[in-house]
RNA sequence: GGGGCUGUAGCUCAGCUUGGUUAGAGUGCCGCACUGUCACUGCGGAGGUCGCGGGUUCGAGCCCCGUCAGCCCCGCCA
């Protein structure tokens, strides 16, 4: 399959099977060893690397010195013969250690200027700055590991598009020139030339496209979709990223979620992991009660407990305090946790007040003694009833629940980063159900989509809309993954009246509705079968699924925080003329 | 929008705490030698606007101010 015009095989495929056969080959020149009689070079190609060995033997003088003179990264054309390699010279580090390739001939295919960061690294040499791989990219996806990194994100997508296939999804496409849509994100907006003042928008996601083709009857929809979204990014974060979309009609949540767990399996299974089916369910408003987040790292035990009950009359007053001002007193329990010292309890409470909480309340119980700061008379009182043993140490904060849930969140990740702590399970995947519909902007005290304003109510929560929308729950799931939220969904609203009425409840009047959304609406009033859907990160995923920390080693050309491209140099700035045809003035500073 | 870290040879870094002779190391590069190496080895050599601009000082890689770039975090990302 390998074998074209040029070459016989790739460098790396190279084995014992291939002995005595006459090959040529077409690679990168990795590293070279000139011993001045001999020459050897190891030639690398995306399978991997080969031993050429250049000897006066079977080697014309000619090649010889065109094999000394090739350097790092030129591309060189071989021909010769495969040997098993002198016995005691076998390199058990290259996976073709047992055979070498006599070179015959070698021919400068494309010659290299001196690499500016090095492909071949040697042992213990630190990777080059991220700002000089990303300028010099080309090299930089030289390197075998981002080689893997791309290879195995290849085999990520034929899998998920192989499985959805499977389940009788079609892969339709939908417009990257599309319309400003009022979701959450700032837009990309591309001016159009031909209507003066007009601009498409480059789409956050396919969201009521794929609905639209619900409504038109396709029934089981997927794409792997390029996203945009012009925000201030993060290392899991780039401006373009691609998702795995689907959606699908006549469903509940549950069909859904069977749909994405089975896509998930397949893909953690194609990277070489084994996962069990179904995935644990957890109720938004648990995640947050147990864990003070709602993507909670499963892998790990600190369950938080509601301490309140728990405290008698004797509780400090500060504690009485905090439960007569609507707050509770939260905490966990740390087995063995007696035994961190003073510093690493500084370290949890500098993490508990990151997340802005008043402080970290703790107790330990040594060998006998009790030790606390702040709870010195309920810590007995605490640990004994939650079952605390000797040795054990309780953390707790104090405050309404918008503070201490988040602390000690932040608390329980400190305590999970700990080296000595080791994970219950390497893998573990939940789903969260049953989100909030709105939330509470803090900076407008407005009320907000929590997903998106296509989300459908919980049908027990309906008639909550009008009295208490706050309260009321959502059709939307997320699935979690180590701490890691992996996509979302939800079951939409079919009913215009209803997508009307959400639309009015978020502020919108019916012009703007009609002017934003009049095509959705529109369509749902045509016959819009129940549908639903899901999203799934997919860079996140081959993040995750290669070991990678960040998206820039899964994207073949990513951008930077500050979304450049540093290798093409883009943006740019553009010229007078171009910005005339396009009806756009440079604003004056 | 805010906070933090980093910026010295092609690359990776030391030097900065406490300002003072000619700014060092490893690697890469160039030259010479070398017939079984595999981080080849040995000898020799070239290579620096110390990110950029301004200031303090007799004197700044080092101190101060500003700025640019990369990275990390908060806000933001339905």
């Amino acid at each position: 399959m390998s074998a074209t015009a040029l070459r016989t095989h790739r460098a790396g495929e190279l084995s014992r099977a291939h002995l005595g056969q006459a090959v040529r080959l077409g690679g990168w020149v990795h590293r070279r060893r000139d011993l001045g009689g001999l020459v050897f070079i190891d030639l690398r190609d995306r399978a991997g690397l080969v031993q050429l060995s250049c000897n006066p033997d079977w080697t014309p003088p000619a090649v010889m010195e065109r094999a000394a003179s090739a350097g790092a990264e030129t591309v060189v054309l071989v021909t010769g013969t495969v040997a098993l390699r002198p016995e005691p010279a076998r390199d058990r580090e290259l996976a073709s250690r047992e055979i070498e390739v006599h070179v015959t001939d070698l021919e400068i295919a494309g010659p290299a200027q001196t690499p500016a960061i090095s492909v071949a690294r040697k042992d213990k040499e630190e990777l080059a700055a991220e700002e000089l791989r990303l300028r010099h990219r080309v090299l930089d996806l030289r390197r075998p590991e981002l080689q893997q990194n791309l290879i195995l994100r290849h085999r990520l997508l034929q899998r998920a598009r192989r499985t959805l296939t499977e389940l009788e999804f079609l892969e339709i496409e939908t417009p990257i020139l599309t319309k400003p849509t009022p979701e959450g994100a700032r837009d990309y907006l591309v001016p159009s030339r031909v209507h003066p003042g007009e601009f498409y928008a480059l789409p956050q996601s396919p969201q009521i496209y794929k609905q639209l083709l619900m409504v038109a009857g396709y029934d089981r929809y997927f794409q792997i979709a390029r996203c945009f979204r012009d925000e201030d990014l993060r290392a899991d974060r780039q401006p373009e990223f691609t998702q795995i979309d689907l959606e699908a009609s006549f469903v509940s949540a549950e069909d859904i979620q069977q749909v994405v767990e089975r896509i998930l399996v397949d893909l953690w299974a194609e990277a070489g992991v084994a996962v069990a089916r179904p995935f644990p369910r957890l109720a938004w408003r648990d995640a947050m009660e147990r864990y003070g987040i709602d993507k909670p790292d499963l892998r790990y035990g600190y369950e938080i407990r509601d301490l309140t009950p728990l405290l008698g009359g004797d509780a400090a007053p500060f504690l009485a305090d905090v439960r007569t001002a609507g707050g509770r007193v939260r905490g966990l329990v740390v087995p063995g946790g007696a035994a961190l010292t003073r510093k690493d309890l500084d370290a949890l409470a500098a993490s508990a007040k990151e997340a802005k909480a008043g402080g970290l309340i703790w107790a330990r119980r040594g060998s006998g003694a009790w030790e606390g700061q702040g709870v010195k008379a309920a810590g007995q009182i605490l640990l004994d009833a939650l079952g605390g043993r000797e040795g054990d140490l309780l953390l707790a904060v104090a405050g309404p629940d918008a503070v201490t849930s988040p602390a000690l969140h932040a608390v329980r990740t400190a305590l999970t980063r700990r080296p000595d702590v080791q994970p219950t399970q390497a893998h573990a995947f939940t789903w969260i159900l049953e989100f909030p519909l709105f939330e509470l902007d803090p900076a407008t005290n407005q009320q907000v989509p929590a997903h998106h304003p296509f989300t459908a109510p919980h049908p027990a929560d309906r008639d909550m809309l009008e009295r208490a929308p706050g309260q009321a729950r959502a059709l939307h799931y997320d699935a979690v993954y180590n701490g890691n939220e992996l996509g979302s969904g939800s079951i939409r609203i079919t009913e215009p009246a209803l997508q009307r009425r959400i639309f009015e409840l978020l502020g919108m009047s019916e012009a703007e509705i009609r002017r934003r959304f009049g095509f959705l609406l529109d369509g749902l009033a045509a016959g819009a079968p129940p549908h639903g859907g899901f999203a799934l990160g997919f860079d996140r995923i081959a993040m995750l699924l290669s070991g990678a920390t960040s998206l820039r080693d899964v994207i073949a050309f990513p951008k930077t925080t500050t979304a450049r491209a540093l290798f093409e140099g883009a943006p740019t700035p553009v010229s007078a003329d171009d910005l005339l045809s396009l009806h756009l003035k440079r604003a004056e500073e």
